[in-house]
DNA sequence: CGTCCACGTCTAC
DNA sequence: TAGACCTGGACGG
């Protein structure tokens, strides 16, 4: 019964994720031509701001979702506006004709008689004109995985909102941006840590444990995206997503600061799995301190339903890896095809479907492909191609 | 029908 | 740290 009411609920980190990709799939080579703000919503009224044909790009941060509002003619510059979602805001691909109830803005395109909704039926959600709020909030833990670690690493020694229990620092937005309640759950409980453990103490008298939840603060959220997983989905993704939460809303819970954070009180004596999709160098294998002296179990190892997609996912991944490695593309170009692939993005899964169909298997043909496919990418005069 | 609960963020005591 | 902001689904009488 609990799960029939969270399923309506709780847009996080991976499901910010997942509305940038819907956005930019529903959106991608589309012009829209009008922009309605209802009264009921708390935002500004875009439509004040924006002339003429628009194209729509989405990006996620965090909770945080920036829209950017590219007009048409060029000498008009992009709009960003930045969305946060309270507790139940959603993206929705509607007919104009049928706008749903509690679209508080919505953006339309008369040549494809749809519209881009954001639906928020309990009106906690809002939005602003501008850019990511980076001053009180966090680096990605997804696309910003090495800031997110150092701006937790580096802060833990001076800062006293570090100097807490972990599954209350795990909601600071300002360290944790994207975590919440489900996501908090789920990450300690595959990295084994007992939720009442002050995080400060964590980290410094077991880093390599802390290390660990770190890279789930990516590798968890990041299975949801790439799986597909869809709490708002048919019953039946409705199931799948229930059947794969290991702790959140089943068994023992506590209550900290009113919020319920859910965990096996024997938890931290389990042995960790590995980081699912393990993009970020960490080390391996050695065991210490507390980690060390529990009893070593037997592990089921995680199942996962694979689709041709998520497949060709992890092999990206791990073609980039080899090229930059390799020296055949550079960090930046190695940044983008990550940040494209979690983006969803078609292209850079053609360029590995062409490396795969290449019986040479050409490695520096491929780099340049890349590297070609990002020039004309990150070129604003060109970007057109991308969508 | 009423009550509880979902759980993000801001504000005020 | 409690309350406010909101809606709506589950559940009880």
């Amino acid at each position: 019964a609990v799960f029939d009411a969270f399923f309506v609920a709780m847009p996080e980190l991976a499901e910010i994720h997942s509305y940038a990709r819907n956005i930019n799939e529903w959106c991608s080579g589309l012009y829209f031509d009008g922009i309605t703000k209802r009264a009921t919503g708390k935002g500004v009224d875009v439509s004040l701001l924006v002339s003429g044909r628009f194209t729509l790009f989405a990006q996620a941060r965090g909770k945080e979702l920036k829209l950017t509002i590219q007009p048409e003619t060029s000498p008009h510059s992009p709009v960003y506006v930045t969305f946060r979602h309270g507790l139940v805001g959603i993206w929705k691909w509607a007919k104009t004709q049928h706008i749903p109830k509690h679209a508080h803005i919505y953006f339309e395109s008369s040549s494809a008689s749809h519209s881009l909704c954001f639906v928020d039926s309990n009106r906690l959600g809002t939005w602003n004109v501008g850019d990511f709020d980076t001053k009180s909030r966090g680096p990605d833990p997804i696309n910003e995985f090495n800031s997110f670690r150092s701006n937790v690493i580096g802060n833990l020694t001076r800062v006293k909102a570090l100097n807490k229990p972990i599954c209350e620092v795990l909601l600071d937005q300002k360290y944790f941006n994207g975590i919440g309640n489900y996501l908090r759950a789920e990450i300690l409980y595959h990295s084994c840590i007992n939720p009442h453990v002050n995080a400060r103490e964590l980290f410094t008298s077991n880093p390599e444990a802390g290390n660990r939840m770190l890279s789930f603060c990516r590798a968890i959220p990041l299975e949801v995206f790439t799986l597909r997983l869809d709490k708002y989905g048919e019953p039946a993704e409705k199931a799948k997503f229930n059947d794969w939460l290991k702790i959140y809303g089943k068994g023992h819970f506590d209550t900290v600061k009113g919020r319920k954070i859910y965990y096996e009180p024997n938890q931290h004596l389990r042995q960790p799995e590995d980081v699912p999709i393990p993009l970020q160098p960490h080390q391996t294998q050695k065991q210490t301190a507390a980690v060390a002296k529990a009893p070593k179990q037997q592990q089921k190892p995680r199942e996962y339903l694979l689709e041709p997609r998520e497949k060709s996912f992890k092999k990206l991944l791990l073609a980039t890896s080899l090229l930059f490695q390799t020296h055949r593309i550079s960090s930046e170009e190695k940044n983008w095809i990550k940040n494209s692939a979690f983006q969803g993005s078609n292209l850079v899964f053609c360029a590995l479907e062409a490396f795969e169909a290449d019986e040479s298997k050409d490695l520096d043909e491929f780099a340049e492909n890349i590297r070609f496919m990002y020039q004309l990418c990150t070129d604003p005069r060109e970007a057109d191609i991308f969508c």
